[in-house]
DNA sequence: TTTTGAAGTCTCTCC
DNA sequence: GACTTCAAAA
């Protein structure tokens, strides 16, 4: 059955060497194949729950045992959370020298060289990063300084500006090409795009503010342009490791190709199905290409499947396999057995909630299972709304992955907003916030207050001799006396954290003013709290606020304190937040059609497919329990939304239908055998190809 | 100039 | 239906 012809190069076509025998009972022959291969490149195209994880990490187990110096290994994984994951199970195997791997993700790992080789660049080695928000925020003031926050014609917001430059620079596509493709409408304003970006570019250079897509983009131009310190770079490995390479950009691709000059001891492994971070610019075609980029590669793929029984395979075996481009890999398993998953037919939103819960206690109370090896997946954070509300009236624990996160919500920024500007003085968004937020200062005050530090050359004490207009009097002097206070601290590294310290100091202004601002303010301030504590684990200021741009807390787990084991949990989670990660049973919720896939991906091919493979890492998260539910009533008006919603996603076809168990809730919360064909949306959507006539280029 | 209230816009995924 | 932007009042 995976004989299906791939559009990888080969399978191996000379049989790989026979594995050394510490391997053989613990991984299958194309792993042992992966594990045991030399020096070169190796692309290993490994399945949903083929046992990725556990090849790479005895790989470099392998690597280490040959002799390889475990400093001299990098390991580029996609969360942070993955390559400690990975370092902890290779100390396992090759002993307390794991540890020392260089392990993290790309933008974590451009951010630790930045700071060694960036000053011998000109890059100033105590820059702050700025987050997508804080990016925003300061595209937003050079819009404003620009003019172009005056003019009636219309111009996109600040989200739509950053994400057009992240597109740019994490894809090399002109500024020019990227608007006539995907924002058309703003087509003409290429120009000022343009205008904007340079004046961006500045803002950033002379306030020592490093973005997200710099530090990869730093990166990979120490390595293309300054020879001496490339040198120095690809200096330091011997091997690298890349994991979930299917989601990596062109950007990524450039540094690993810079990164391996002086070697070729590359490794990637990835799943061109699973590639979900095409908005972000990523594009499995790295993957695809990945031959051609390192001639010689090795490519091995893992098919066999290790955590699904065959019925879920199955279903998510087909649903990929109507891909508009087929992709290589059918998975099979030994695992016989197993029910067929669930297809449930819900009323309404309430109704799938009902299910939900039902199902899950009697999952967790009859068969035993615990909390935590259940998942509710959802295509985006705001779905679980209703279920979250029903879990908390039950009393049922739940963890939310992904979704909003703690350190987005304002009055967090808010607070950081103060240290960052005692940890960098020309931390200019920083700046700008905290002044808003003080009583009698708004946008001009606090613009004028920047430019009079901007005239003192950002001197530490600039902006106590700022003249504030009497009503801001006060405000500007409880500022002043914070700051020196800040700044005057006993010592560095007192017991407590410096940053933990800075932040109770901090509050003594701020509480009052966030009491001020919002309505209902005691779930603010337990986020302070836990921010308090977050920082009180960091040596230092500067350390805490690098870390938390780079490595979120995801959600409020890592923050609930205590031992994941103990607190046993559900587990709702955006998909995204979910690949890598599996459980016992699996909800798919609202699988509508318009939710998911989303309404506003169903018009563009590519985005489609994007969520077809969302889909599919769905289904494949489930080990032996997986149901999908769909609400038929929702919300059958959406504005702008031509096509009908409430139907049963699209992806669910009649073929995957027929391999699963169909059920209807009833009224009374029992389950009836479903009667009649679900509605599906039919692949023609008659005004999308009225439309596409008008607006198609050809 | 700041603040407040009303109209208007677009709805996500994440380092 | 939330968040941003615009317009008027303090």
């Amino acid at each position: 059955m995976s004989d299906e012809p791939g559009i990888y190069p080969a399978r191996p076509r000379r049989a790989p060497a026979p594995p050394p025998a510490v391997f053989v009972h613990d991984l299958n022959a194309q792993q042992s194949a992966a594990v045991a291969h030399g020096d070169g490149p190796l692309l290993i195209a490994a399945g949903a729950g083929t046992g990725k994880t556990r090849t790479l990490v005895h790989r470099l187990a392998h690597l280490i045992r040959q002799g390889v110096p475990a400093d001299r290994v990098l390991l580029l994984t996609f969360t942070r959370r993955a390559a400690q994951e990975m370092l902890m199970r290779a100390e396992r195997l090759a002993g307390a020298d794991g540890r020392r791997v260089h392990g993290g993700t790309f933008h974590g790992t451009a951010h630790r060289l930045l700071r060694r080789f960036g000053a011998a660049a000109g890059l100033s080695p105590d820059f702050t990063i700025l987050d997508q928000g804080d990016s925003e925020d300061l595209l937003q003031l050079s819009r404003a300084q620009l003019g172009y926050a005056d003019t009636k014609r219309r111009f996109p917001k600040k989200a739509t500006l950053q994400w057009v430059y992240s597109r740019h620079v994490n894809t090399d596509v002109p500024v020019e090409q990227i608007l006539r493709d995907e924002l058309p409408r703003f087509a003409e304003l290429a120009p000022d795009f343009q205008r904007l970006f340079a004046d961006y570019t500045e803002r950033k250079a002379s306030r020592n503010l490093v973005d997200y897509d710099d530090l990869l983009l730093f990166w990979a131009t120490l390595l293309e342009s300054a020879p001496v310190i490339a040198d120095r770079i690809t200096g330091l490995y011997d091997h690298i490791l890349v994991d979930e390479y299917q989601d990596t950009n062109l950007l990524q691709a450039r540094i690993l190709r810079g990164m391996c000059r002086s070697h070729r001891n590359l490794t990637v492994v990835g799943d061109d199905a699973q590639s979900i971070y095409g908005f972000r610019g990523a594009s499995f075609r790295n993957i695809i290409e990945f031959p051609q980029d390192f001639p010689g590669t090795r490519v091995i793929a893992l098919e066999q499947n290790y955590r699904s029984t065959q019925p879920i395979l199955d279903v998510a075996n087909l649903v990929m396999s109507r891909a508009a481009q087929r992709f290589t890999k059918v998975l099979w398993t030994t695992r016989e057995g197993g029910e067929r998953p669930w297809l449930v037919t819900a009323e309404d939103e309430q109704s799938q909630t009902r299910f939900v819960v039902d199902r899950l206690l009697e999952l967790h109370e009859d068969e035993g299972i615990p909390l935590r090896e259940i998942a509710v997946l959802i295509r985006a954070g705001y779905m679980s709304a209703d279920l979250e509300i029903e879990l908390t009236n039950r009393r049922i624990p739940f963890r939310k992955w992904g979704g909003l996160k703690f350190l987005e919500a304002a009055h967090v920024k808010d607070v950081l907003a103060f240290l960052r500007v005692l940890e960098n003085p020309r931390d200019e968004v920083s700046w700008y916030r905290v002044l808003l937020l003080l009583p009698g200062i708004g946008d001009v005050t606090a613009r004028a207050a920047i430019d009079s530090l901007l005239a003192a050359a950002w001197e530490a004490d600039a902006f106590s001799r700022f003249e504030p207009p009497p009503r801001a009097r006060a405000a500007h002097r409880a500022l002043v006396a914070l700051l020196d206070e800040l700044r005057r601290r006993p010592s560095a590294g007192v017991a407590a954290g410096q940053a933990s310290t800075d932040i109770a100091r901090v509050r003594a202004l701020y509480d009052d003013i966030l009491r001020e601002r919002y309505d209902r303010a005691e779930p603010r301030l337990a986020d302070l709290d836990q921010l308090q504590t977050i920082a009180a684990g960091y040596p230092d200021r500067g350390t805490f606020l690098s870390a938390i741009a780079l490595e979120p807390p995801s959600a409020t787990q890592d923050l609930a304190g205590g031992g994941d084991e103990e607190n046993d949990a559900l587990v709702i989670s955006t998909v995204h937040s979910a690949k890598g990660k599996e459980w016992d049973a699996v909800f798919v919720i609202w699988a509508a059609d318009g939710w998911f896939p989303m309404a506003r991906s169903i018009d563009d091919d590519e985005e489609l497919e994007e969520e077809r493979r969302l889909m599919y890492v769905a289904l494949t998260r489930a080990r032996r329990h997986l149901a999908v539910v769909h609400p038929l009533h929702a919300y059958a008006t959406r504005r702008g939304a031509d096509y009908s919603l409430d139907q049963l996603s699209r992806f669910i076809d009649p073929g995957v239908r027929a391999l699963m168990e169909r059920v209807t809730l009833s009224a009374d919360g029992s389950l009836t055998p479903t009667e009649e064909i679900v509605p599906v949306t039919s692949t023609v959507d008659l005004r999308a190809m009225l439309r596409r006539r008008f607006t198609s280029s050809d």
